[in-house]
DNA sequence: GTCAATTTTGACTAAACGGTCAAAATGTGA
DNA sequence: TCACATTTTGACCGTTTAGTCAAAATTGAC
């Protein structure tokens, strides 16, 4: 019986995620997502409380598995430029294989600079995710490095996965992706290398 | 009598491009537009054909203003790290003096790859910014390199330049930014400098 | 100061939207 | 099969919005 609901919650969280990757978040209506779902309108009110609430929701699970994907790299990664290397190719695989999800977290961080007042619940996904990236660097920092300047090396991690993905995501196709793009990571890579001073 | 006209004109911009800054362009109504300029609602319709209308002329006029700054360069600029340099450091200043303009380009591009059907009306100007800086690039780099290349290279720094400002732009404050953004741009530029194969 | 051309206005309409809720549908255990 | 709990539904309500338009306000020429 609770199998049913979960299964509808998880039906609305997927026509959301959808929607969200083919419209602007407050360009989205709630039958538009509920007909998607193939469900009833007030069956979202059943399982969310507003609109805001399922995009939090959404964030929040897409930031799950962005980090996740983050996490999982293999032995070989034995210097700093092995992470930082991992960390793109792992924001890459995301932004191709999760591409709704990669989506709605560009959009999402958006929303989070412009109506910051009232959204901090969904900044929280954000820097959960900076943090994250930190963390796995940090490793292979010395530990008396500025913390500011980690912070900065998250941010242009992050900054450069999705900015520039995103450009390369309307501009190009995916083979031509596919076929050249590391040399410009390992290229990105290096000049992280040389900004943390090594 | 023209005059008035294209003063309220100009006033219907600049209050558009304040509320765009501060709201997702889809949560911004017309209303709130024509309240910050001080004006009645029908004024706006006099000057534009609707909330599309406002929008693309802010992001093509946006687009302008950005090249412009790309454009201006003193003759210190000598080798293709130079440039590369150059264009990131207009962009960050772009991204400071002419925040709200930064922020609608950003919000502009998500919304062509969103929408796409509908709007490359608003695609247009992004190709030309990308175009413009492939230009820029291009009396540095052999005559024989690939086109896919320069227009790569071209994403990464579009993308780098707003993604990694974006992301800083919430994460750190003025000072921080300014007083240390240096060393990563310097990396950048030379990382990318490795990537044309120099 | 008058008049006509131009520009601005905000009340108005029709449509769309978020959110509610009583009723219907569905599944469960006896 | 029936009774009961849970889940789903979509008509409905109040509000908000884009867009219109006849009237008002402003301007400049005479």
């Amino acid at each position: 019986m609770q199998k049913r609901a979960k299964r509808t919650r998880k039906r609305l969280k997927k026509a959301a995620l959808d929607v969200f990757s083919e419209k602007a978040i407050d360009a989205v209506t709630v039958e538009e997502i509920t007909e998607k779902a193939d469900l009833g309108k007030g069956t979202l009110y059943q399982h969310f409380n507003d609109k805001e609430d399922i995009v939090v929701t959404l964030v929040d699970e897409a930031v799950d598995h962005l980090i996740e994907q983050l996490r999982s790299y293999d032995g070989s990664v034995e210097k700093l430029e092995d992470m930082l290397e991992h960390l793109l190719l792992a924001h890459y695989r995301f932004s191709v294989d999760c591409r709704e999800e990669f989506l709605l977290l560009f959009q999402g961080k958006l929303l989070v600079r412009l109506q910051s007042e009232t959204l901090d619940e969904l900044n929280e996904p954000y820097l959960r995710y900076l943090k994250e990236i930190e963390e796995l660097v940090s490793p292979y920092l010395s530990p008396k490095i500025d913390p500011l300047k980690v912070r900065r090396l998250a941010c242009a991690c992050a900054g450069f996965a999705f900015g520039f993905f995103s450009f390369v995501m309307t501009e190009m196709n995916k083979n031509e992706i596919e076929s050249n793009i590391k040399p410009l990571r390992r290229a990105f890579v290096m000049s992280l290398g040389t900004f943390l001073g090594r």
